[in-house]
DNA sequence: AATAAAAAACAGACTGACCTGTTTTTATTT
DNA sequence: AAATAAAAACAGGTCAGTCTGTTTTTTATT
């Protein structure tokens, strides 16, 4: 019906138009109350008038925006994506990570991504894309749209010489924090996971002076230039 | 109404009665069913009528033993740690597992728990006890009975002097093995989880070689007496 | 042991509520 | 005036829990 969701959501709001600004501040709007939602009921009860009736709109201007209810998912997933880049950006603005230390970036990821309530949401749309496999295919062409960006920033963290045991320690690490996020969601009240994550960062300072060329026991938490070039 | 769950469910099936022996074959086909919808179609479009059909029982029946839904899906669970156990079981028999080495017991774990699809119902289970709290709580007295065994074996197999830091690693493995589960499902036709898989049980190796009292650098994979006493 | 009473297991239908997607109407912008 | 945005009502379908009735098994009684 409309363009893809992705079109209006992420385009950046110039001087388009007047309507063009009213259609995006809708579909914020949306998009943040059914994020909320999600958190709040869960995926099995989110419905579609329940998302209107908390972004305060009417289900006609609902599904003007968003036809049906995946739309309405695609648009949270962005959404959220959205919100993870302005945390980055707020953390460590556009800059090379090659100077972020690994513990500080990690315990980042933890307390801005994936320890939060709405990282649970994300999770539950990705179990939701096992059996919807339409649903799945768009979902995952949101993350994968950001995963070129992501493999960069943790190039320049990690710089390990062998970039396959680069991925391996990534996708290590990206496992390790949404079982961390699982845990924290049904076992709550458990301060294991910080237990957890600062052993991880105790093994991983270990690892990355192990991978890095010119290792030296500690060189991972003072890091130095990007490239001695 | 009837006696709890697991007294009927976990009871062994000794000459009780015709009836007893009726009721718990009635309920483990129930519970077959719903395990298997849950797996195809994902807790969200589970419904109890389906349940029924699959188990090829009427619908009073099905209410008859679990007059909930909640109470079908406690029983999912608890018929789900039935299994794992009895995997386990087939693979180690009862035996004290200071002998089993420790990629062989988690190459176990990974192939036959969490790396199933049935282990994503777990977590669909897990996830959904986030916001029904009722279930939730009852979801977690299910687990939680069979975390003292679990803790006991992890202590056979690793033998940290240190017992605070032999749960760390304990829970660093259940985090690891969780998020891999989710990978496998979202991003499926991707072979990174083997490779993250033997990355952690190489880092593990070292870690438990580090950890043990005498350590030599192979000490874990080739084990010996439980106690030297 | 035989029979009567009670309890448990099973079957099928019903209901009130709710959800998704669609269609029809009204308002606002260009 | 045309097109887009928003509102409201509608239609078809489904689900969870309840209820009434039937069969089978167990228990109590004589």
């Amino acid at each position: 019906m409309t363009g893809t969701a992705m079109d209006q959501a992420t385009r950046p709001e110039a001087a388009i138009g007047k309507q063009a600004r009213r259609s995006a501040e809708m579909r914020r709007r949306l998009c943040q109350a059914a994020l909320d939602a999600l958190c709040e009921v869960g995926y099995d009860s989110l419905t579609t008038p329940m998302i209107a009736a908390r972004a305060g709109v009417s289900r006609g201007a609902q599904t003007h925006h968003f036809a049906t209810k995946a739309d309405m998912l695609v648009g949270v997933l962005e959404y959220l994506v959205q919100i993870w880049d302005e945390a980055r950006l707020a953390a460590f603005g556009g800059k090379d990570l090659s100077d972020v230390p690994f513990d500080v970036y990690l315990r980042f990821a933890w307390r801005e991504i994936f320890g939060k309530p709405s990282y649970i949401a994300a999770l539950e749309l990705m179990l939701a894309a096992r059996v919807d496999k339409a649903l799945g295919e768009r979902l995952r062409q949101v993350l994968d749209s950001i995963v070129g960006d992501r493999n960069l920033r943790w190039r320049q963290l990690l710089r390990f010489p062998d970039v396959r045991r680069e991925e391996q320690f990534q996708y290590m690490t990206l496992c390790l924090l949404r079982g961390m996020a699982i845990h924290a969601s049904f076992n709550r009240g458990d301060d294991v996971n910080e237990a957890v994550l600062e052993a991880w960062i105790e093994i991983a300072d270990k690892l990355i002076a192990m991978e890095r060329p010119g290792a030296g026991a500690k060189s991972s938490r003072r890091a130095r230039k990007p490239v001695p070039r």
